[in-house]
RNA sequence: CGGGGCGUAGCGCAGCUUGGUAGCGCACUUGUCUGGGGGACAAGGGGUCGCAGGUUCAAAUCCUGUCGUCCCGACCA
């Protein structure tokens, strides 16, 4: 391809309105350009990519033995009734009349249109197991989209659905697309992790999220120093800590700590680490009861942990200040276990706590010297309710946890038969009963893939992308080229030799200078270039430049296109 | 949804306080010079100042409404 033919739309100045290093390059390298909020048109150059990453996503889908279909964007709202999710998705859900005023949606996922597919189109057992997968548009009214195409109103999926007459096939299949997952991943050589993950609104027990490594990622999560245990920090279990509770050797004391609220107040007030001070959450419970949730004060409540206690209000809410005033005798800020009446949860850390210090549920005091057992009853509920710190005992007891930032890319699920009974999707089995199917579903966001590739792959000049997700292989730069009519027929002459010998290569044919061209070229992320000068053709020599070396190397003329081979079968 | 910011040329911004008919940089067009790291000079083109009302002789500027967009928050015990 040629500059002159294939505008490059590349700009200067960064855009005021975007955050985070990637969409600051897709807009600066002209991939991608803002139609409104959360909404993008992907250019030439961007949409490359794009298909860069849908073509080895398909590869890995059809040797995973996963067959390709499409379906409609637009859904019918009775499928969606079906399953109760048109009330339980929320405002998210994109939703529409026709002009019948019929209600549609344009669907966020595609669980209830593949589950009615598949029940009419499935009939036996021996059609199982079966995986189908499409590439395709996806919408969600976010809340607050963000991050450029990272977190969208409207983008690319790639989603797969099997089907299966039991779990141990349902195993299968999902072992087999964890490894196409990591299949995916690896060729596009971005540094991942699988990790443990909560099913959230898709639903189903067993579930694994393929996160790329970049501190600018939305989640959070855990793994192991030494195994290869690895969690979102939504799900990481905060095991039950070691040891034994310290003896009690402080008197329980009232003590007055006016105007201190929250665990750091009290904690600098008395001056004593956070984890002598227990914290006492007040949250709404089932049925307009209150639930308090104990915490050591230096660990943070993890909801989605808490949210799935039975008694506890799913989602989490935390008490209004009315309601703590009526059931602790007063304001947050000074709420603690003892004489609390309504029902305790207690994390697991905190039971091993001693001459601790907590609320007195008197505005502006707090107790000191606190033990269980003598002062307080233990909890009799115990619980994991805490988010896990760096340094946590791993949940396999093996090692410790590490934390890191991730950027979710691909999201795999055990549904069982979550939609499939709802639907009704059964086959008939070997014994001529009908049977409702188990399910698995497996999604990745392939426009979101782009973005996470840039932000682990970049420099101050610009993207520097893997291998097989540059938009080309090789830039072809001639110095003057419209000065030299020997450089201009050199030029012509390798750029066709390397269409000939397959290299995808991106010949910048502008008459612009050498600064110029070369920023172009590193801001849009080209592996490879070539810079070809009358210097050289003096020697019968021709530039090599990596995106990422800080020099040139000279090689022959005669060798570049073996040269250039190598580098990218390399 | 709550709070805040911002809407002026394709992009980044100034002008608004104190109303008087719109400007700078980049980009774009043409020309000359330059020619291996976003060049220089010159001449150009491009904006009903988000939209709708209102105040005024006069509104980018003041007032009201509205739409868009971005950020923050939803962990306070």
């Amino acid at each position: 391809m040629r500059t002159t033919q294939f505008p490059l739309n590349t700009v200067k100045e960064t855009p005021a309105d975007a955050e985070i290093a990637s969409h600051q390059l897709m807009i600066r390298a002209g991939l991608i350009r803002k139609l409104a909020a959360g909404l993008y048109s992907w250019l030439p150059l961007g949409l490359r990519v794009l298909r860069k990453v849908e073509k080895i996503t398909r590869e890995e889908m059809e040797k995973a033995g996963a067959l390709e279909v499409l379906m409609p964007a637009l859904q019918p709202a009775e499928l969606w009734q079906e399953t109760g999710r048109w009330e339980q998705y929320g405002p998210e859900l994109a939703r529409l009349k026709d002009r019948h005023d019929r209600d549609f949606c344009l669907g966020p996922t595609h669980e209830e249109i593949i589950t009615d597919l598949a029940r009419n189109e499935l009939k036996s057992y021996k059609q199982l197991p079966i995986t189908y997968y499409q590439v395709q548009t996806k919408f969600r009214d976010e809340i607050r989209p963000r991050f450029g195409v990272m977190r969208s109103r409207e983008f690319i999926m790639k989603d797969a659905y099997s089907f299966h007459l039991n779990q141990d096939s349902l195993q299968l299949t999902y072992d087999v697309m964890y490894q196409a997952y990591s299949n995916i991943f690896n060729h596009l050589a971005l540094k991942f992790r699988a990790v443990i993950a909560d099913s959230g609104s898709i639903g189903g027990a067993i579930s694994h999220e393929f996160h790329v490594l970049a501190d600018s990622g939305e989640d959070a999560i855990a793994f192991s120093t030494v195994s290869d245990y690895a969690a979102n920090v939504e799900k990481a279990e905060a095991v039950m800590p070691a040891g034994t509770r310290g003896a009690a050797t402080a008197d329980l004391a009232l003590i007055d700590t006016p105007d201190q609220h929250s665990i750091e107040d009290i904690s600098s007030f008395l001056n004593i680490p956070a984890s002598l001070c227990l914290k006492t959450l007040i949250v709404k419970g089932e049925e307009d009861s209150l639930v308090a949730l104990l915490l050591r004060g230096d660990h943070e409540l993890n909801k989605i942990k808490a949210e799935k206690i039975d008694g506890v209000a799913s989602p989490l809410e935390f008490a209004g200040e009315e309601d703590v005033i009526r059931v602790c005798n007063c304001k947050p800020g000074s709420i603690g276990p003892i004489g609390l009446t309504i029902h305790i949860i207690a994390d697991r850390s905190v039971v091993l706590m001693s001459d601790f210090v907590c609320g007195a549920n008197q505005d502006g005091k707090h107790y000191q010297g606190v033990n269980w057992e003598r002062d307080l009853p233990v909890p009799v509920q115990i619980e994991d309710i805490r988010a896990v710190v760096e340094g946590d005992a791993s949940p396999d007891g093996l090692g410790k946890l590490t934390l890191a930032r991730g950027i979710e890319v691909g999201h795999i699920f055990q549904l069982g038969t979550k939609y499939s009974a709802a639907m009704k999707a059964g086959v008939i089995n070997e014994g001529g009963k009908n049977q409702i199917m188990l399910m698995g579903c497996y999604g990745i966001g392939i426009s979101r893939v782009v973005a996470a590739a840039i932000e682990q792959n970049h420099d101050n000049k610009g993207i520097i992308w893997p291998a097989n997700l540059a938009p080309f292989q090789v830039a072809l730069c001639p110095m003057n080229m419209h000065k030299s009519e020997r450089l201009k027929a050199a030029a012509e002459q390798l750029y066709q030799d390397l269409l000939a010998a397959g290299i995808d290569v991106l010949f910048d044919d502008r008459k612009v200078r050498a600064g110029f061209m070369f920023s172009d070229m590193e801001l849009i992320g080209i592996p490879h270039c070539i810079v070809l000068g009358d210097r050289g053709l003096d020697t019968g020599t021709v530039e090599y430049k990596s995106r990422t070396a800080q020099e040139n190397e000279e090689i022959p003329a005669a060798d570049i296109i073996a040269f250039l081979k190598a580098k990218l079968n390399g």
